[in-house]
DNA sequence: AATGAATGAGCTTTCATTCAT
DNA sequence: GATGAATGAAAGCTCATTCAT
């Protein structure tokens, strides 16, 4: 999918990156804190370190803040899953470590992400596409996991099974980071990881067992 | 625990509820069409049928819509849950019961579910604690349930295992319609509670066994 | 032709017309200093006497601002107009008077016509048909003077000649506040009048004359 | 008169004139579409084919740009009145082609003409009178075809009348550039010039005899 | 001489809230 | 108790101008 392009006015495109990494730094902490309607453009700014002016330099409204800052946490999780996942895939060890890895990623990015996920309607008509496109790419990473253990004969799933239980994972993870103010004070980050995959598992062996 | 209370300067607490029936009515239409912010205190006014000046007769800031509009979904959810509940409880069936119960509510109210998630986090300092001990009781209702089945012999489950399943269930619901644009083209809403009930009641049934 | 309307979130006719000649009171001294461009609707706002909130009550964009001076000056000057022509139509005296009056108007409502001149060309594209529409009825009126003469033998002209002799008629009244730092110099404005119908009546009569 | 001088940072006087043109150039095109307030310094630098930076360096103020533009009308128009006016004065037919290239003038430059008339007021304190001095020139060049008439013996009026006749020669010429909108309905240049110099003559004429 | 990134004062407009009627 | 006109702080955004390279 072709990254959807925020306009800018200033040519040097080693700048634009610098400044909008900046921009997107001091807008996550604001965010963060205030949400997206709380935060001005001018806050903004100046978190980032430079003038109101210059900000406008290198986005043309409010919102392409919030659209540079949600791809970019995507960005970010993604690549951090990808770092991990790309060895020994088809065993059920490969499909733990996919899930202890997500569960630490949305542990580390929990504040951008909470940030993402509340702030994510105010995205334009433009650019919500793009980014739920993103989301469903990152469902699609553990239906791939799924699907190499199936391949390799360690799981026996119908096609349904592998969608819902990738959702479930996906879900679970973010869940561990929207909900932390219940769960921290239940579980700890391992004991959440422990019993989620344990409860998964039964249920899939049950399922492969099931239907053989 | 105590109802939060909002401030009105008119006494009868008769018309009180009557218009504050009416303003709830009108903003969770407008809060669902364009969010919180976007909603303006004069188009909430008169979605509710009365002038502005009157709307602040009965709210002190605009806020205290949005809190008594949180307050009035969680109270529809509950009540809708709690009608289904009284009944046959402690068997898996009353447990499966609950859960498509509230995967229904939750497509039901989809929209207001939806609204609610995305705009807590602009109550107050003040208002969050008490909304947030609302999703609690929802979470302890599914323990109830758990809990009810386990007494009985039916279940055999850790009080962590309890507390964890508890909120799988509430965040599948969630998710029902937090993801819908994702799931509704998967899955119709009787397949994704007869897929996610079954692989929890494997998952389940299996604790029970390998704890014999 | 309908009038165009601007938008008031004020209910209260009346209240709408009195603020709105506090509005274009305040406005037309300001674009006569500074122009349109120049002048801010908080200027505008407190000439008119009242906060830029309450002149946003009354108006949606500054635009409006500057169509409802341009409407207004030509209101008045069309009522100023009409309230001399309504009597003796029909002979060379009438016309004169007409023309005396008219450059009369010109004159004392220098400042405000020259504003008009000035800034129609900002209307949107919306607003402006409906001012020349305004300007082409006021150069009928020198037609329908010139025409009554016609009827009543008084003149014979063509009708391609009755229509260049309004527009000039028109466009010296416009002259004479529009060049008036050049004329004033040159000319009273009773000698300007004395001079302009003069010239005119010689160059009609003639017309007349070899035409029989 | 001495020209008011625009200062340059630049030194080298033939490359200030080359960039200069292309600047103007630029900038008419823009001020026609959208008048001075409305085009910004970075669209007239990109329409002249060079950075905002140079721009600066060939100009001072944003109101330079329009001085160098009015001035540089003005230097056109009369330039292309010259050219033809040169030839066989002090006859009645040189007086009529003077008009009627005057009027040619003006239709070939109509929009720079309006563009100048609607924002000559936009010019400061400072530059204002000198671009008056250059129309009340133009208007002199009428004056002087009329006298040489005078001289010659062709004409016979009063100092007043040659100064109002001259201006109205100007005006009916503007005239046809400003309000082309109502005039390019009713007539055709051809017929236009036809119609205003056949009355402007019998006026005249009929002065002449008058005065005998 | 040419560039264009940076600046920030200043603009138009919105909207939660108040208060006289 | 109901109304809605008035308020003004504050928001998003623009753009003439500067200055280091």
């Amino acid at each position: 999918m072709k990254k959807r392009e925020v306009q800018s006015s200033v040519k040097d495109e080693k700048l634009v990156q610098i400044r909008r990494d900046q921009m997107i730094k001091g807008a996550v902490t604001l965010f963060k804190q205030k949400g997206f309607h709380r935060t001005t453009t001018r806050e903004i700014a100046k978190a980032a370190g430079f003038s109101i002016g210059t900000l406008y330099e290198y986005i043309r409204t409010k919102e392409d803040v919030l659209y540079l800052v949600c791809d970019s946490i995507y960005d970010h999780v993604k690549e951090r899953l990808q770092e991990d996942l790309e060895h020994k895939q088809g065993t059920l060890e490969s499909l733990k470590l996919g899930i202890t890895n997500f569960f630490h990623v949305m542990d580390e990015m929990q504040s951008e992400v909470l940030v993402m996920y509340q702030e994510v309607k105010s995205l334009s008509k433009d650019a919500l596409p793009y980014v739920l496109k993103k989301e469903i790419e990152m469902v699609g990473m553990f239906e791939n996991l799924l699907n190499k253990c199936i391949e390799n004969g360690e799981l026996d799933l119908t096609e349904k099974q592998v969608k819902i239980i990738a959702h479930d994972i996906f879900v679970q993870g973010q869940m561990w980071g929207f909900r932390r103010w219940a769960l921290r004070k239940l579980f700890t980050l391992e004991e959440y990881i422990e019993l989620q995959t344990e409860l998964l598992f039964k249920g899939i062996k049950k399922y492969e067992m099931s239907n053989k």
